[in-house]
DNA sequence: TTGTAAGCGTTATCAC
DNA sequence: GTGATAACGCTTACAA
C-alpha cells in the first residue's frame, strides 16, 4: 500500500501538497497537479480512511440499526439508505435493534469509536439512552417510526394512515372489520395505528375488535382465528403489517374462505411481501425507500434537525373488495 | 471523549500499562488493574478504534457485499454474518454488488483503506479483480456460490441439489416437468442448477422445457407462461428460486389453475418467501444463515483457507403433490 | 511490573 | 505555491 509520502517522493512534492490536491484544496499550480495526479495513478493510492479519521475526527460511515436484518421493510429502508449513502461517498455499516437496548448500546458505542458520520434508527424509537451512548457529535434519526420526544425522526402519520385505511374498508361497505394489531411493545408505530382504526371505528359508529401479532408472519394466522372466534360475521380483516397481512390471505384460503369474495384483506407498509400471495395485497404504503434516502440527507447536511413526515398512500390490489351481499 | 492518557492520568500510572490492560495483556499487578479499571469505568473510556487500526493495521470490520440488499437470501445469509460476527466483536459493513463489477472494486478499495479483517462476497463469484484491488492482506470469501477457480467459498452443491429437486418431481410421477431458470449471467449458480435438472431428466429419459427468468419475483410470470406455451401438458414447475416459485404459484392460481392439484411447483434456496404464498412452496433448502455464520468463522481463523459444501434438502410443503390422474 | 518514546498515515498550522 | 512540523490516539519495542 502506497502513502502519501511515497506519492510526494514520487511526484518530487511534500506530503503536504499531496493532501492538498487529494483533498480538492487550493494552493498549488497546475503542473504540480499533474504531477502529483500522475503519482497517484502510477502508485495506485488510495488515502487510509483510518489516519483521515483519526486526523479529522470525522468518517464517512454510516451506521444503520435494524430491528432484523431479514425484515422486508427495514431492507428496503436500507436499500434507499444504501443508494443515497453510496452517491455520496458513504459506507454503511450494520446492526441489529432486535437483542434489548443494553446491546443497541454497544452497537452506538463502536459507531462512535468509528467516529461515524451519523446514524439511522429504523422501526425504533429513540432513547435518552441512545442519544448519550452516541456522544454528542454523531446526529441520530428515527425512520419509520414517529417520536413523540424531540429527537428527529422521517415517518409517515401513522395514526392518519390507519386511519385512511379502515375508512377505506368502511366505505366498501364493511361493518365487521378486525385489526390484526402489531406488538405494542416491540414497534411504538403499532400503538398508533391502533388508535387511528379504533378513531375510524369510533367515528362510524362501528364495534371495534382487535388482537395482537407481533408483525411477523407467524403471528398471523394464531391472530387471525382469535379474531374470526370473537367475531365470526368479519368481513374485513386490517393487518398492520403486510406480513401478517400475507399470513391472512393464506391462512384464510386454507380454512376454505375466498379473498376478497367472503373476506377482505388489507395490508400494511407496501413492502414485497404485500405482492408474495394472490390476490396480492391491498395495503396502506408509506415511502420506505425515500424514507432511507431522506435519513442520509437529513444525516449529512448538519443544519435541519427537523423530523419530516411524509405522505401515506393507499394501494388497492386484489385482496380487498365490496363487502359481500350475504 | 477520554483518551487513554486520560485514563493514565486519572489512575496514576502510564498509557502502556492502561493499553496492557485494556488488551488483557500480562505485565501488570493485580492493583495497577483495578486503577486502571476503576479509572477507564469513571471515564466512561473507549478506545479509539480508528487510532487502534491505524496502529495494528486491523480493525474488526466485516464486509458484506449481496447483490440487493433487500433479497431476502442475502438478507438470510446477513443475518448469519451479523449473529456470528457481533459474537465476535466485529462490526458489519454493508455494499451492493448489483451495479457492475467496476463499482465492486470501489467497495473493496474502501474496505482495504478501513483495513477490513474480511469480506464475504454473496451470490456472486469472487474475480481476480476484486482479488486485487482488496489486496493481499484482506481474506476474501464467496457464500452461497461455488467458484470454480481457486478461491475459497461456502455453498451447497448445487448441480447435486438441483438434481434431487427434479428427481422429486419425476419420482412424484411427473413427465412434463418445465425449469423456470435463472439469468445465467448474473448469478453462475443458476447454470450448474440448469445442468442438474438436464442431468436427471435426461437420465430419467424425459424432455427438457426451460424458460429463463431472472430470479426475481416479477420475472416468474411470463417465463411462466412461456413455458405453458411450450408444454401445454405440463403438471410440475421447478423454479430456481423461490420468488419465482412464489409468483409461479400465484400466476397459476390467477389463471385458474390449482396448486398442485393440476399442477406442481417446487422452488429453490428454501427462503422467508417460500413460506408467503399458499400453499407454501415446497423448496430445495440451502442453510443460509449457517452459510453466514461459517464465512465469518473462515475469515476469523487464518489458517484454513479451504472451500466447503454443505448439505442441501428437500423440504416439502403443499405445493407439490403426485402427478394428478388425469 | 512499569514507563518512555517512536511511529502508524493523515491533515493543519505555520513559515518561507 | 510549497514545505516542515506537530498533532490525532493508540500500540509496542526497549529501558529501567
Amino acid at each position: 500500500m502506497a502513502t502519501i509520502r511515497d506519492v510526494a517522493r514520487y511526484a518530487g512534492v511534500s506530503p503536504a501538497t499531496v493532501s492538498r490536491v487529494v483533498n480538492g484544496l487550493v494552493g498549488y499550480s497546475l503542473a504540480t497537479q499533474k504531477r502529483v495526479e500522475g503519482a497517484i495513478l502510477a502508485l495506485d493510492y488510495e488515502p487510509d480512511t483510518l489516519a483521515r479519521g483519526l486526523k479529522t475526527k470525522q468518517t464517512s460511515v454510516i451506521g444503520v440499526l435494524a430491528p432484523l436484518v431479514s425484515d422486508a421493510l427495514a431492507s428496503e429502508v436500507m436499500t434507499g439508505v444504501e443508494n443515497a449513502a453510496r452517491q455520496r461517498g458513504y459506507s454503511v455499516m450494520l446492526g441489529r435493534t432486535g437483542l434489548g437496548s443494553a446491546h443497541v448500546a454497544g452497537y452506538l458505542r463502536t459507531l462512535r469509536t468509528y467516529r461515524s458520520a451519523g446514524v439511522i434508527l429504523i422501526s425504533a424509537a429513540i432513547t435518552p439512552d441512545m442519544r448519550r451512548a452516541l456522544g454528542a457529535n454523531v446526529p441520530l434519526i428515527a425512520v419509520a417510526i414517529r417520536d413523540q420526544s424531540h429527537f428527529p425522526s422521517i415517518a409517515i402519520d401513522d395514526e392518519q394512515a390507519a386511519y385512511d385505511g379502515t375508512r377505506y374498508l368502511i366505505d366498501l361497505g364493511h361493518r365487521h372489520i378486525g385489526l390484526l394489531a402489531g406488538d405494542p411493545n416491540s414497534v411504538l408505530v403499532n400503538t398508533v395505528r391502533e388508535l387511528g382504526y379504533l378513531r375510524a371505528m369510533t367515528d362510524a359508529g362501528l364495534p371495534t375488535v382487535l388482537e395482537q401479532g407481533n408483525s411477523l408472519y407467524d403471528s398471523g394466522p394464531p391472530a387471525l382465528r382469535r379474531l374470526l372466534e370473537r367475531d365470526p360475521l368479519l368481513t374485513a380483516v386490517f393487518a398492520l403489517s403486510d406480513e401478517m397481512g400475507a399470513s391472512a390471505v393464506n391462512e384464510l384460503q386454507r380454512s376454505g374462505r375466498r379473498v376478497p369474495d367472503d373476506i377482505s384483506v388489507l395490508g400494511f407498509d407496501n413492502t414485497r411481501t404485500s405482492q408474495h400471495v394472490y390476490p396480492a395485497l391491498s395495503t396502506v404504503s408509506q415511502p420506505l425507500e425515500e424514507m432511507g434516502e431522506l435519513a442520509v440527507e437529513h444525516l449529512l447536511s448538519a443544519g435541519n434537525s427537523r423530523s419530516r413526515i411524509l405522505l401515506h398512500a393507499l394501494v388497492t390490489r386484489g385482496s380487498t373488495a365490496p363487502v359481500p351481499p350475504g
